[in-house]
RNA sequence: GGGCGAUUAGCUCAGUUGGUUCAGAGCACCUGCCUUACAAGCAGGGGGUCGAUGGUUCGAAUCCAUCAUCGCCCA
């Protein structure tokens, strides 16, 4: 067989992902079998492929082929997010560079360019998955505004408004001036800013006197409706109950004292402004001040500024200072750092402001939702994030559901001709609902207006792991009942709160179960200086090129060499490399075995009996470990405990001591299990490497049009001795200290030494020393040897008859090393042994081990002691 | 400011309920090799007083306290 010295992924890459897919091995439906579900976490429509999604993905196709070849009924469930924000912004923006105004289109025709936008762009990322190989079922592909989960929904909104659960209120919300909506706390970021504090003063109202303040924000002075002072706060006792007049505008408001103060910061004395501050809002409220809200919803001043008015805030800002300090009332500007939160998707800085909205009743949905992960129903991964999470949980503030967008669910409620609301699945149940409620039955469609305002995108996508198999239409059908709970969610630590919790909250609100088992937290993928992975600082690879470049294989192994679980990951290109690597490394070691010539003659040597035999039990310690590995999602461990046991034990151990001398034939019962071997190994590698396993593994063995290594059964633990692969370590201390004393005294590997025992030995790999280390003889004596090297393994002396190559001098200099450690050792376990107060308190396994100990070091010495005096005599 | 977590080799990380010759792995580095599977390789090697200081214990990388540094979340 012609195979190539360098393995190309490329070609085999897409042949092997046809295949499957022509195969449907990817496709799932109910059966007897025991499922194993994923849903993914659906990446936004509006996206590219990054190194996030890479190693997301790459996790949860691992557990999903690991699962499949289990013999489980394995179902991953791909699709995407509607991204109401960023998408629309994108098409506004789209629309913007054609020359078209988003508030020039009918609310239908903005929403059919954001569909064309959808159909152009809402695909690639997963496309650019099955580069990856990863093994979803395409069949069963959803999007959040499908019209099956955008009813899901609109059903759920009424249900829960039903059940008292959603509710419109004010509340401050972040409002986001650009993109004109009020967006959630998880998306304000925020960032220490260098800015300005100014110091203003006040006149008090009827007296010569002015109070200061100080303040970050002195345009929203026009919207002051009182000051407040602590009660306690002597500066200011005699102004209490006073009226203070606005500066520039001459607003009188009160003089109010509450304990919120903080008497140390600034000067004591606090503006409040409660349309646009939380805490301003509070204390208003406590002391039923006046909300006078000064912005449009751009940004700009409205009217009730009375300056200024339709100037920008930031402008404003500028303008407002000079005219403070033209009438005399600025006292001075410090430099100042402040914390002001971003819109995470505009980036515009977010206006605190009172408005409408519709909120989501968080306090009772989160109790279960915290009990079940406290108490282990649900397994976070690693499980340090169950404190965030019951920290979050516990603090839990309802959830502003209702956006000032387009794109997305439009909320389900009418407003009648007098004002009043009602909320229905859609127009011809609103109007019955409307007839109803009014007693008119002359109401029409025309009388009745739906809320222009569209549900968060997090309020579709909390529903995901039950919406994607209709469990919120049809709870009963076969899909849902077999799939849901799924098993594992791979998702990122950041949206562990907003995310997360949200879907176990409503896996427990309307199927009575949680989501998911497991939760598998990823971390956050970052250059190798610890810099977060950013399309500004271009400091992120694209991994279409990694691919091409290192094939899925390699780019797969590179991620996850990086990452384990719920760390941050500092991924660098040399870690691909290093997969790739390991790739070549499998294709050499399977062209070895390949080319060899088999010869049915030949009986097998007792080397490759015995390696064999070794390397059987060496292979099933290493499945039970994987086992142990995957159950506790240690996928970096896992491969690593792979990438050892194929190039160390496997390559470097196993095929040197089977390979026949060159140009011999191998034996046909070796050859047997060599390729066994092989397929198991490309078997339990399969998960993490899918494309070159499949490839060998149809190589290994002729194949019928119907295998594939993807559907074959995962190789089980057997019973393993530990004894076993103890001794044959010692073989291998054997083989290496041979080996060193060759390139010591540069003796080449042609030559055949004679190897010579004192002490204990077993002689049952002696074929396999005599092989690898090419030993001629191996002999046991005692009493002392002249011109020979030596060295121990454990309390064993071997010696290597060297004739006049041996520096006697040099010999003893280094035993009398040896002699100096082990004493010490000695020492410090006598001093264990001493210890009336160890011995007493210790376990009595731990007291045995050290007394062995004593006794291995003494006889050590002992040999030791011998071994020099022989040489010096 | 409140909470959580981390600190082990040059780098990234393991290290289970404290106890094997326990201080480990991969990468990087150094030395020698193009030895007929593989230089994307082979054979070897060096390297850490486990952040600091106390304490508990027969015994501490591991448990406790304080401090230092860093990160994350919340305000």
């Amino acid at each position: 067989m012609d195979i190539a010295k360098k393995y190309d992924p490329s070609s085999v890459e897409s042949k092997w992902y046809a295949k499957w897919m022509e195969k449907g091995y990817f496709h799932s439906e109910p059966d007897e079998r025991e499922p194993y579900t994923i849903v993914i976490p659906p990446p936004n429509v509006t996206g590219v492929l990054h190194m996030g999604h890479i190693l997301n993905n790459t996790i949860q196709d691992i557990l999903i082929r690991r699962a499949r070849m289990q013999g489980k009924n394995a179902c991953w469930v791909p699709g995407t997010d509607h991204a109401s924000i960023a998408t629309e912004a994108k098409v506004v923006d789209k629309l913007k560079k054609e020359g078209i105004d988003k508030y020039s289109l009918t609310r239908d025709a903005f929403l059919e360019h954001a569909w064309e936008w959808k159909e152009k762009h809402g695909g690639i990322i997963l496309e650019q998955l099955k580069k990856l190989g990863a093994s979803c079922d395409w069949s069963r592909t959803k999007f959040t505004m499908d019209d099956d989960m955008y009813e899901s929904v609109i059903q759920v909104f009424v249900d829960l408004y039903e059940k008292g659960l959603i509710y419109r209120g004010a509340r401050m919300v972040n409002w986001d001036p650009q993109a004109k909506t009020a967006v959630s706390d998880e998306e304000v970021n925020y960032k220490e800013v260098e800015s300005k504090l100014y110091y203003v003063r006040y006149p008090i109202d009827g007296e010569d006197e002015y109070i200061e303040i100080a303040t970050t924000r002195p345009e929203t002075i026009l919207g002051d409706s009182g000051i407040c002072v602590h009660p306690e706060d002597e500066r200011y006792t005699h102004l209490h109950g006073k009226e203070v007049i606005v500066p520039v505008i001459n607003r009188k408001v009160p003089l109010v004292v509450d304990e919120y103060v903080d008497r140390e910061f600034g000067t004591g004395a606090l503006k409040i402004t409660p349309a646009h501050d939380e805490n301003d809002h509070a204390i208003g409220l406590r002391h039923n001040l006046e909300v006078i809200d000064i912005f449009n919803d751009d940004g700009t001043l409205n009217e009730k500024a009375q300056v200024h008015v339709g100037v920008d805030r930031f402008e404003a800002r500028d303008a407002f200072v000079k005219d403070l300090e033209r009438e005399g009332y600025l006292i001075k500007e410090e430099d100042y750092t402040n914390s002001i939160g971003f819109s995470e998707r505009t980036d515009a800085v977010i206006e605190p402001r009172l408005s409408t909205q519709w909120f989501c009743r968080m306090k009772d949905m989160a109790r279960p939702a915290l009990d079940n992960v406290m108490n282990d129903n649900i397994q976070f991964h690693p499980a340090k994030f169950k404190n965030m999470y019951h920290h979050w949980m516990d603090n839990i503030k309802d959830w502003c559901i209702s956006r000032q967008l387009w794109w997305g669910q439009r909320i389900p409620a009418w407003y009648l001709p007098d004002g009043n609301y009602l909320v229905a699945r859609n127009e011809e149940e609103a109007l019955e609902k409307a007839r109803e409620k009014t007693g008119n039955a002359q109401l029409t469609l025309d009388d009745l207006r739906q809320d222009e305002d569209v549900l968060d995108t997090w309020f579709s996508s909390w529903l995901w792991p039950i919406s994607v198999f209709d469990g919120i239409r049809n709870p009963d059908n076969p899909d849902i009942n077999y799939y849901y709970p799924t098993d594992d969610l791979v998702t990122a630590p950041e949206i562990l709160f907003f995310w997360v919790a949200r879907m176990i909250m409503a896996g427990y609100e309307y199927r009575d179960e949680r989501p998911f088992r497991n939760v598998y937290l990823t971390g956050v993928v970052r250059d190798n200086q610890r810099r977060k992975m950013s399309k500004s600082l271009g400091n992120s690879p694209d991994p279409l090129r990694l691919i091409d470049q290192y094939g899925a294989d390699g780019v797969r192994v590179g991620m996850l060499l990086c990452s384990p679980a719920g760390n941050d990951l500092l991924f660098d290109e040399s870690l691909t490399e290093q997969g790739r690597n390991f790739g070549n490394k499998i294709w050499n070691a399977f062209r070895l075995v390949k080319n060899w010539e088999v010869d049915e003659q030949t009986t097998q040597p007792e080397h490759a009996r015995e390696a064999i035999s070794w390397f059987e039990h060496r292979l099933n310690k290493a499945i039970a470990e994987l086992d142990d590995q995957y159950n506790k999602f240690r996928l970096s461990d896992a491969l690593m405990n792979l990438y050892r046991l194929f190039w160390d034990d496997f390559s470097s151990w196993y095929l040197e001591i089977v390979k026949p001398a060159y140009q011999q034939p191998i034996d046909a019962d070796t050859y047997e299990s060599t390729l066994q071997f092989f397929e198991k190994l490309m078997k339990l590698l399969h998960p993490i490497m899918p494309f070159i396993t499949e490839e060998i593994w149809q190589l290994i063995r002729e194949r019928k049009e119907d295998e594939s290594i993807m559907i074959s059964p995962m190789p089980q633990a057997h019973r393993w001795e530990a004894p076993l692969l103890e001794a044959f370590e010692k073989v291998k201390q054997i083989i290496s200290s041979v080996r060193n004393i060759r390139k010591d005294k540069e003796i080449p590997n042609k030559e055949a030494l004679a190897l010579k025992v004192n002490g204990e030995h077993d002689n049952r790999y002696d074929p396999i020393v005599k092989k690898l280390a090419h030993v001629e003889s191996i002999e046991h004596v005692s009493g002392k040897m002249d011109n020979t090297l030596s060295f121990m393994v454990r309390t064993t002396e071997y010696y290597v008859p060297m004739e006049d190559l041996v520096d006697a001098e040099d010999e003893i200099r280094k035993l009398e090393e040896e002699l100096e450690y082990t004493r010490g050792f000695l020492n410090s376990v006598l001093k264990k042994l001493n210890n009336d107060k160890f011995v007493a308190n210790a376990p009595e396994k731990v007291v045995n081990m050290e007394k062995q100990k004593k006794e291995d070091a003494e006889q050590k010495i002992k040999t030791l002691e011998e071994r020099i005096k022989g040489l010096k005599g």
